[in-house]
DNA sequence: TCCAGATATGAGCGTTTGCTCGGGTCCGGC
DNA sequence: GCCGGACCCGAGCAAACGCTCATATCTGGA
C-alpha cells in the first residue's frame, strides 16, 4: 500500500491505524460536507491526528482520496465476488452473461452509495480519483475477452469499440442512477432494461 | 443575460465588453491552465479588468464558470440548427430518427471542444456548471415526447425510463470520446454504433 | 453643456490553505 | 535497559484567495 508520493510507508500497527483514520476521515468529511470542504488540515483534525503526521504520509489532499478511492474499489470487488471469474469460464449465452455482469456490477455499486455519491459527483473525472474509471476499464476488458472467445454470439464489427460502447453506455446509466436515483439501484427494474441495452447492441442479427 | 446573484446587469456597451472578456478569459485560463487554476483574481487579471469591475458582475467563479457553460450550450443549440423541430413535426422511422438526432448532437459537440473537454473533465457534475445536464435533459423530453406519439414503434415498457436510460447511455458514450478519444467524433462510426445501440434498445421485436 | 448614474480602479484586509521543521515520544530488537 | 529508527506533534510562515470600498472616470440624455 505504497503512498503515491515519495511518502513514508508505514511499518507499525500504530502507523497503520494512522493512516487508515485519516482515510476515514477524508470519506467522514466528503459525505458531511462536500469535496471542496476537503481540505489536509480538515483531515487531520477529523482523524484526530496531527497535520505534521499526516504529511508522512500523504503529500496532498489528492493522495488522501486517491486512497480513499482505491479502498473503495477493492471493497466493491469483493463485492463483486467471483462474477468475473465465472464469467470468463462459463459460456452463457449473451442474454445471461449480460444479467449476470450487470447483477455483480449492481452489487458492487451498493458499497459505501453515500460516498460513492460524492465522489461521482465532485471529484475529478478521467483520473485516480475517478471512482469508475478503473471498474470500467475492468469491464471492458472482460467483455473484450469473452467476444473474442465466442465471435459466433456476437454482431460482427469493431470489437474494441462494440465492447466500449455497451459497457461504457450502461456504466453512464447505472452512475447517473446511483447520483441522482439511488433507489432506482434497489430493484431489478434497471438491471433489465441495461440488460436489453446491451445484449440487444452486441447480439447478431 | 442576468447574472445569478444580485450583482449589476450591465446596461452600456462596455460593461457588456467586459462582461464578455471576463467570460473569455475565463475560457482561457481553464484551457491553459485548468478549472482549479481558474480565480476570481486570475480571471480579471487576463480579461484586463480590475477585480472590483469583476465582481461588480459576478459574485464569484460559479456565476462566470456558469455564463460560459450557458454560452457554449447557446453556441451548441446553434450548431444543432433545426434538428429538433424537424425531429419533432416528422415521423421518421426509428432508425432514422435516432440517427439524425445523433448527427445533430455530433455537430453540437464539435463546437470548443478543448473548452468542453477541460469542463467536462474538472467541472462540478450535476449541476449548473455542468456543460451536458440541460442538453441531455432537453433530449430526453424530445424522445419522450416522439415515444409518447408513436408507441407503435417503439417496445413496449416504461417510456420515462427507457427514453432516459437510452438517451443516458448514448451521450455517455459521446462523452467518453470527447474526454478520452476526440477523433472519434470526427467520423461517422461511433455515429453508426450509437445508433445501433439506442435504436435495437428502444426497437420492439 | 452638464450631471446623474453607470462603470472602472486597485490597494489591501481578513481568511484559508498548504506545508515545514524542530522537537519530542514510542516501539522493538539486542 | 538501551538505542536507533519509526512515529507523532503543532506553532506558525508564505502564498493564495475572496472580496470590499473609497475614489476616479466615462456616457448618454436633457
Amino acid at each position: 500500500m505504497a503512498r503515491s508520493n515519495g511518502r513514508r510507508t508505514p511499518r507499525q500497527d500504530r502507523a497503520r491505524a494512522t493512516v487508515d483514520a485519516v482515510i476515514e476521515a477524508a470519506a467522514r468529511i466528503l459525505i458531511d460536507d462536500g469535496y471542496d470542504r476537503l481540505t489536509t488540515n480538515r483531515a487531520a483534525e477529523r482523524a484526530g491526528v496531527s497535520i505534521g503526521t499526516l504529511y508522512q504520509y500523504f503529500g496532498n489532499k489528492e493522495a488522501i482520496v486517491e486512497a480513499l478511492v482505491q479502498r473503495i474499489a477493492d471493497e466493491r470487488i469483493s463485492a463483486f465476488g467471483d462474477t468475473l471469474r465465472a464469467l470468463a469460464e462459463q459460456d452463457l449465452p449473451l442474454h445471461e452473461a449480460v444479467e449476470v455482469l450487470l447483477d455483480g456490477t449492481l452489487a458492487a455499486m451498493r458499497v459505501r452509495p453515500e460516498l460513492s455519491r460524492r465522489l461521482l459527483l465532485e471529484a475529478p473525472r478521467g483520473g485516480r480519483l475517478d471512482l469508475e474509471h478503473a471498474w470500467v476499464a475492468r469491464c471492458i476488458e472482460l467483455v473484450r475477452a469473452v467476444m473474442y472467445r465466442r465471435r459466433d454470439r456476437f454482431r460482427e464489427g469493431d470489437v474494441e469499440l462494440m465492447a466500449s460502447v455497451a459497457v461504457t453506455g450502461a456504466f453512464a446509466v447505472l452512475q447517473d442512477a446511483a447520483a441522482h436515483r439511488p433507489e432506482l439501484l434497489e430493484g431489478d427494474v434497471l438491471r433489465d432494461e441495461l440488460t436489453l441495452l446491451a445484449s440487444r447492441y452486441l447480439s447478431p442479427e
